[in-house]
RNA sequence: GCCGCCUUAGCUCAGGGGUAGAGCAACGCACUCGUAAUGCGUAGGUCCCGGGUUCAAUUCCCGGAGGCGGCUCCA
């Protein structure tokens, strides 16, 4: 028999000519897929000579988007099975799980779900087999002709859609679904790859339904889309589902009632939040800090109004470009005469969705001259955006919101060095926060959506371009990302259980200086320009108070945490010892309570780690005869026979150090 | 804004065409206790709001508000 060459991790192998992938990796079964020259392929695929051959593990990424995605298309088959008139979309992988869309059907329930795993089942007992069939478009057009979509998706093959499983690469491709007899059950467009047989399943589960759009674009369509994941096996399966739970434990709206925090009454409005008493020990311990530390690096504070007249978003665009997500106007001062006519024009007033028009205003309340540059106005400004109904979520997304502003006023020579230590304020203010794994995005003009000249956007791009990079962290391109006036970078943070979250963001604006006039008087005595940057930190207070809380799952750090030391007695009688030792902590500064109430210590244990509150100090006998304290932990873990000295300098430390107990 | 689901005591949730229940929390009494729930008792409701059907609606229908999951959007 005929031999060929071939290469396997790079390493020269001998197979015999016509061998399947899946042989020529020695029919290894951790095997699913294998790439080939660059791009993947089914094990069934045969080798060529000089092919260069890696094979994909299950337990790869690829290998793990190969599982989802035929995962999807059981899926799609079940639903066609119960479904018949339910007309095929798209089915990708996701992270963690996959897709599929489908038209002509009725939104699916819980109980359709059931059904439709319990079909998925069926199927992947059949074992039924991946064929793949490079089919002509003529002859696709002809198989699919009960599939809009997919006609649609035939008929825009050869223009860049590398991001559709569907079509892609230089052929059209039909997988059938073939049972043990050999008949076709059932087929898809699909560029592939796929495993062998759907008996590879081992565990899936279906998430939930959604509506979409087709295509992903308002203007088409609606589909029903159901999510579902797959994984290697039910264990895996299985974690999975239990770090969902977890995530779901953290859910800062769930431990916003919990820890009696905040809340959003719903007389007030969607997306408004109101800061409870332990809530609004958190803000201000943030607020104070972050205070504390723009004082220090050379920021000025200022405070503008709520609400402004027109004219002053009209200057800045904000009218033109997003009047969207504002507000409507209140109109006030307009009279009318008995038939209704105007006697005198009113004016329209709006809420601030941004507060740099109002420094701007600051700024040119007087001439400047150079000598004052760079000026750091900054503000904990209260702005109102009218976000849709459907996009309000907790803390994080809200109609109602302060930022910690501020725009920064400086020369074209400033702007690289300002840059550069604007970001290394940000990350290390981040850090205080108990943040400390970042990222960087970078989001340059989108042409169509932008003001501007050319080398005013690449001077701001260059400049933030080399402040992220001298940071020394990652830096992901975000193309056609910026707002209409600049570029911008923001820091992405990962928090305790690794998921990302926008914090700052830092931009440029030559726009605003420009619309407002701006000037200073430079040191040759001309009037220039000053470039403006936009920074926020926490990006709002309280999407950063959401943010923290997800990451501290409620345990915050003492120095954040609403009630930092709480006293229990082993029995009443040791009330006074902890009161004594309380009103010392309290003189200190210190957050402490006593619990005095009528349960049994174990009880109120149970209560304050409930509270998550940081130090439990208990006494009884033993801890009052030897002047101490023990000490329990949010862990459980615990210190006892503490002296009380010692019990209180512990308790400060923690809390001037910022550190977490 | 779009699609689906949901809304019953402060919280978590059961129930169901004949005006309602549990656990926890709250309050009271007893218990005085060494590291996550002592026992007993009391009180607590416009069953989200408005309209309709019905002898009767918290329950069924329509509309609205709010929430949840997605989609879309995100200066």
């Amino acid at each position: 028999m005929a031999e060929v060459t071939i290469l396997i991790d790079g390493k020269p192998t001998i197979v015999s000519a016509g061998s399947s992938l899946f042989e020529a990796l020695g029919s290894d079964k951790r095997f699913l897929a294998a790439k080939v020259n660059g791009q993947l392929r089914d094990l069934a695929l045969a080798v060529q000579a000089g092919d260069d051959v890696v094979g994909i593990d299950l337990v790869s990424p690829d290998g793990l988007a190969i599982l989802r995605h035929s995962t999807a298309h059981v899926m799609a088959q079940a639903v066609q099975e119960i479904y018949p008139e339910a007309i095929l979309g798209i089915g990708p992988p996701i992270t963690d799980g996959f897709y599929y869309d489908f038209g002509n059907v009725a939104p699916f329930t819980p109980e359709s779900l059931e059904l439709i795993e319990k079909k998925m089942r069926e199927i992947i007992n059949a074992q039924q087999k991946f064929i793949r069939r490079v089919v002509t478009e003529k002859q696709a057009q002809v198989e699919l002709k009960k599939e809009p979509f997919k006609l649609e998706l035939v008929s825009i093959k050869g223009a860049p859609t590398d991001d559709i499983m569907e079509v892609g690469g230089s052929e059209l491709t039909i997988y059938d679904n073939v049972d043990r007899n050999g008949k076709t059950i059932w087929c898809d467009l699909c560029r592939g790859p796929h495993i062998a047989h759907t008996g590879m399943i081992k565990a899936f589960k279906l998430m939930k339904t959604s509506a979409a759009y087709w295509r992903g674009n308002e203007k088409n369509p609606s589909v029903q889309r159901i999510y579902g994941t797959a994984w290697p096996t039910k264990e895996e399966l299985n974690d999975y589902l239990h770090r969902l739970a977890e995530a779901e434990k953290r859910d800062h709206r769930k431990l916003g009632v919990e820890l009696d925090l905040f809340s959003f009454p719903e007389e007030i409005g969607s997306g408004l939040a109101v800061f409870h008493p332990k809530g609004g020990i958190i803000r201000r311990a943030m607020e104070d800090y972050s205070r504390s530390r723009h004082e220090s690096a050379g920021y000025e504070f200022v405070y503008t109004p709520h609400i402004t007249k027109s004219n002053l978003f009209e200057t800045s665009g904000h009218l033109q470009w997003y009047a969207d997500g504002m507000y409507p106007p209140m109109r006030v001062d307009e009279e009318r005469n008995e038939d209704g006519s105007i006697k005198r024009a009113g004016a329209d007033y709006y809420l601030k969705p941004m507060n740099c028009p109002f420094h701007n205003l600051i700024y040119r309340s007087r001439g400047r001259s150079y000598r004052e540059l760079p000026l750091r106005l900054f503000e904990f400004g209260s702005v109102y955006r009218y976000e849709k109904s459907g996009v309000i979520h907790g803390l994080t997304r809200v109609r109602g919101m302060t930022q910690d502003d501020a725009h920064i006023y400086c020369t074209r020579d400033q702007m690289p060095g300002e840059l550069k230590s604007l970001l290394n304020f940000v990350l290390s203010l981040l850090r205080d926060y108990g943040l400390d794994d970042f990222y960087l995005e970078l989001s340059t003009r989108n042409p169509e959506k932008s003001i501007g000249s050319d080398s005013d956007w690449q001077e701001a791009t260059a400049a933030l371009q080399a402040a992220a990079e001298a940071s020394g962290l990652k830096l992901v391109p975000d193309p056609g990302g910026a707002a209409f006036y600049g570029p911008k970078f923001s820091v992405q943070a990962k928090d305790a259980i690794g998921r990302t979250w926008q914090m700052s963001t830092i931009q440029v604006d030559f726009q605003l200086p420009q619309r407002f006039e701006l000037e200073y008087q430079a040191d040759d005595g001309s009037r220039q320009q000053p470039i403006m940057i936009h920074r926020a930190l926490f990006g709002s207070v309280e999407r950063f108070i959401g943010v923290l809380t997800e990451h501290y799952a409620g345990a915050f750090p003492p120095w954040l945490a609403p009630t930092q030391v709480v006293c229990i007695p082993v029995a009443d009688t040791f009330n006074d010892y902890l009161d004594l030792i309380s009103s010392k902590l309290c003189s200190l500064g210190v957050r402490v309570e006593v619990d005095k109430s009528d349960e049994r210590m174990q009880k109120k244990i149970r209560k304050a780690q409930q509270q998550k509150i940081p130090f439990m100090l208990i006494a009884g006998e033993v801890d009052q005869a030897s002047n101490a304290v023990s000490f329990r932990y949010r862990d459980g873990t615990q210190v006892n026979g503490v002296a009380i000295d010692e019990a209180i300098r512990i308790i400060l430390d923690a809390i001037k150090n910022r550190s977490q107990v």
